[in-house]
RNA sequence: GGAGGGGUGGGUGAGUGGUUUAAGCCACCAGACUGUAAAUCUGGCGCCCGACGGGCUUCGUAGGUUCGAAUCCUACCCCCUCCA
């Protein structure tokens, strides 16, 4: 941790950073040769991590490889009050459980950036199960309201006339103290925390403590490239998430934000993402080629580099081409039903249990319509050179909502006037169609189906 | 304790007795096109049906007035603001 040359500073505290308090201070820290506390703490009533994450967890991953310490705090406490920023709805109080089985899926996710080793955990219930009233009091004896009301999105929300919750003054504080606890060097957050994590500078210093020093980080905008990454807006990419999904959610960002995500996701150096900024600029290359790129590195850093090759290959195939992928997850096997020409059938999907469903029978149609199907029928065992024993009527709006992959079924009426349905490559427009083994359904733009026998 | 504002489809938000399955926007879905699951354009977006047509349901909850209600009345539930 000696070399603190210009690149490195230039590297840890410009790149990926959208604000220091202060720099100064940071960088006296730097100097001291010592490990540094770095606290970052989260609320374990969200487990999932998502990229906009990764930005920060990024950052101490750097501060690490120079030797510091990440403190990392279970926030336990804070979870059971709820955060209520904003004006969503007051969360319900998690239980015991939740709380440990959440921390412990999000420490999973965390620890795929962060490196375990040089990472100290600490649940906030170590202390404030110990703080009695006159410890809060004493807590917030130190600030004022007027403190508080100078905060930017409090302000607002004072001025609109919306509603603060009491609670939301109490969340910074015991954040702060959090800092005081733990004598943290210095606070790792996103922007939108500059407020809570300068109370617990502010707190330090009142409580005698050498205030910690800020680390903002930029809010990154979700794949719809507009608002910011959130599960809320459901413009998020999970680090749950498999690989063909990441790669594919990466591949669906606007191209507006592709030279963002390299910056701030990816190590590629500064000289190639300016290269990269220029290609764009000059339209000299197909977007499409670099975002590859930039889904092949991400998938890569939490995939493998094996995984993220199928997932672009999986990518090329299904959606560049159309073509179904190699492995669908529910195969639909086709039973004759006891009268001979109704049809019956088991589903069968990965890692679920099969599910025999009853369809369709001509039984009691009218004759025109049993012609019709018929005809079908036969139309189909001739075209495929099959004998018309193997050809089956399967019911598609009772089959597709059975196995729920499409809510209801006036749903599935639509996306067949839609021509979202495809049967071996051909449009299905009636909801009554004839299959036999070896078919296979393309519902909408990804949904696959395999019919067996 | 007092006064007031409000609860509308996934979100926002119009509509204050009939032409309302309820505007617009966002999100979402499909199609076309492309450079991709970008962008753009077109269409769709409560549910059900033997289905180019028909039926049933929906505006916080429950009742009521009316030929007719998201719109009026009553009760209840919930949210918010201001004053104290």
């Amino acid at each position: 941790m000696t070399d603190l040359s210009q690149t490195t500073i230039e590297r840890l505290l410009r790149r990926g950073v959208s604000e220091i308090i202060s720099e100064e201070g940071l960088l006296d820290l730097l100097k001291q040769d010592r490990p540094l506390r770095l606290k970052m703490g989260f609320d374990p009533s969200r487990p999932d991590i998502h990229l906009g994450h990764v930005v920060g967890l990024r950052k101490l991953r750097q501060f690490q490889e120079l030797g510091h310490q990440v403190v990392l705090i279970v926030g336990d406490w804070t979870a059971q009050i709820g955060d209520p920023s904003g004006t969503s709805v007051t969360r319900p109080m998690l239980t015991h459980k939740e709380v440990q089985d959440n921390a412990k899926t999000y420490m999973e996710q965390f620890f795929k950036v962060v490196d375990k080793d040089k990472t100290e955990t600490v649940w906030q219930s170590e202390w404030f199960s110990k703080f009695g009233l006159a410890n809060v009091i004493e807590l917030t004896s130190k600030f004022s309201v007027a403190q508080f009301l100078a905060r930017e999105d409090f302000a607002n929300r004072y001025k609109q006339g919306k509603p603060i919750a009491v609670t939301e003054f109490l969340y910074p504080l015991l954040q702060a103290y959090d800092s005081v606890v733990t004598k943290a060097d210095v606070e790792f957050g996103g922007t939108d925390q500059k407020f809570n994590l300068l109370v617990g500078r502010d707190l330090q210093g009142i409580m005698g403590q050498a205030p910690q020093q800020l680390l903002l980080m930029p809010i990154i905008p979700g794949t719809d490239g507009i608002k910011k990454m959130s599960k809320s807006f459901d413009n998020y990419v999970s680090l749950e998430d498999d690989s063909s999904e990441m790669f594919g959610k990466i591949m669906s960002i606007p191209d507006s934000l592709i030279v963002t995500y390299f910056d701030l996701l990816t190590d590629v150096s500064v000289s190639d993402l300016a290269l990269i900024k220029e290609q764009l600029d000059t339209q000299s290359i197909n977007p499409m080629v670099i975002k590859k790129q930039l889904a092949r590195d991400i998938a890569t850093q939490f995939h493998g580099l094996d995984k993220a090759k199928d997932a672009e290959d999986n990518f090329k195939a299904i959606i560049q081409l159309g073509k179904a992928p190699e492995d669908i997850a529910i195969a639909v096997k086709l039973i004759r039903g006891s009268a001979g020409e109704e049809c019956g059938f088991v589903v069968q999907r990965n890692d679920q249990a099969d599910v025999s469903i009853d369809t369709f029978s001509l039984g009691d149609l009218p004759q025109v319509q049993r012609r019709h199907y018929l005809d079908q029928v036969q139309e189909y065992a001739v075209r495929e050179g099959l004998d018309s024993n193997a050809v089956f009527l399967i019911d598609l709006a009772e089959l597709l909502t059975q196995i729920k992959m499409l809510p209801s079924k006036s749903e599935v009426r639509r996306l067949i006037s839609q021509n979202g349905i495809d049967l071996n490559g051909k449009k299905v427009n009636e909801h009554v169609i004839a299959v036999s083994a070896g078919t296979i359904l393309k519902i909408g733009k990804r949904g696959f189906l395999r019919f067996t026998n």
